[in-house]
DNA sequence: CTTTACCCGACTACGGCTTCACAGTTTACG
DNA sequence: CGTAAACTGTGAAGCCGTAGTCGGGTAAAG
């Protein structure tokens, strides 16, 4: 057997995590060692690294502590809901990150600070993709499929490159539109300055 | 005037704080008032509403208190440091909520949910540019460009692509060797999980 | 027996605030 | 002018999850 009678110190190793976050897990009642030595030593059986495993999985997803909680005594219960809850929390938070980093564009921008800005623009998107060999119907493609894989990405995207909400509108709307046969359809696209 | 002369409550609803927040502000010697009333209120100057317009600046950039008062008590002199640092932080941030994502969409074991994900990872980022129409060659020459265009632009894309480190170097430091006439140069390139 | 390498519980620190408790001051209304 | 409401002051404690430190006890190897 995989010497299934741990201490704190050997069951921290093994989980890769530091010894006073396990005695922390038992102060709040997380995870207490389901017994005890003569001389008071926490043992944590096989049971107890299994539940702290899953207390892992969770934490990597950035769930709290206390919703953890709240799913084991439940038995796994309520664990969908708790991760779709997660992850709409991340969603809110990147949206957060992303609108400091403009922030950050924006102050670096003013000619006081000039120095190399860190963001690309519209314009130089557009080149750059032109570079790597797309013509008009590549870009409309890729929009497509930005919007097919991840809508949310594609707002955040055309909002980082600066474009006003309306346009962004109607990029979007087009790239829902299923591959057009004709030709004829495209509004202006990503192309700089329309 | 603008009535120049504010109380904590009036200066913290102008500028959309709460009165702890300024209170806190002074207490850390962030935003001191100039002066203060026979009975002792705070009294905030103009002078001391521009600094505090200052500070709300920076915080929106998520710019910690202590790199702020830094800053103000060196008249902005390292701003544009700080602020590129703050970037790097970003970007690191991002790239870990994006592994929680990833986490939680691996537990749900639903990739529909996928699409509800505010951003694309690496893999999705290649299928992106290969659904516009790109190959290898193709793939190749946008990372030129891009590293052409702006070193430091292309360094955070790559890492907030959640890319390790070493391995941007790689891709890099071949984005800078002119394009290759044979064509048997390329180490992987962005190609997931080579 | 001595030396390591553990273990114990209780404590502190981090950031950026918020909340509380309690007392004094100013302002608005009648 | 009186009074009540809305302000103001101070200081302390709390939040999150973790890392780390303290003095002192215990286990196992040599």
């Amino acid at each position: 057997m995989t010497s299934s009678i741990l201490t704190v110190g050997r069951l921290a190793r093994r989980f890769g995590l530091s010894r006073s976050t396990l005695l922390y897990y038992d102060s709040i009642g997380l995870l207490r060692p389901s017994s005890r030595s003569r001389s008071n030593y926490r043992h944590y059986s096989e049971e107890d690294g299994e539940r702290l495993a899953q207390v892992c999985r969770l934490r990597s997803a950035g769930v709290p502590l206390a919703d953890i909680r709240r799913i084991l005594e439940s038995r796994g219960g309520g664990v969908a809901a708790v991760l779709e809850r997660r992850l709409a929390e991340l969603n809110r938070e990147m949206s957060r990150l992303r609108g400091q980093q403009e922030v950050i564009v924006r102050l670096l921008k003013r000619p006081s600070l000039r120095r190399r800005v860190r963001a690309l623009d519209r314009q130089q998107w557009v080149a750059l993709l032109r570079a790597a060999g797309l013509d008009e119907d590549g870009m409309q493609a890729w929009h497509r499929e930005f919007e097919r894989l991840s809508p949310e990405a594609h707002q955040d995207f055309l909002e980082s490159l600066g474009i006003p909400a309306a346009e962004i509108g109607r990029i979007r709307t087009w790239s829902r539109r299923r591959a057009t046969g004709g030709g004829a359809t495209g509004p202006p696209r990503l192309p700089a300055r329309s």
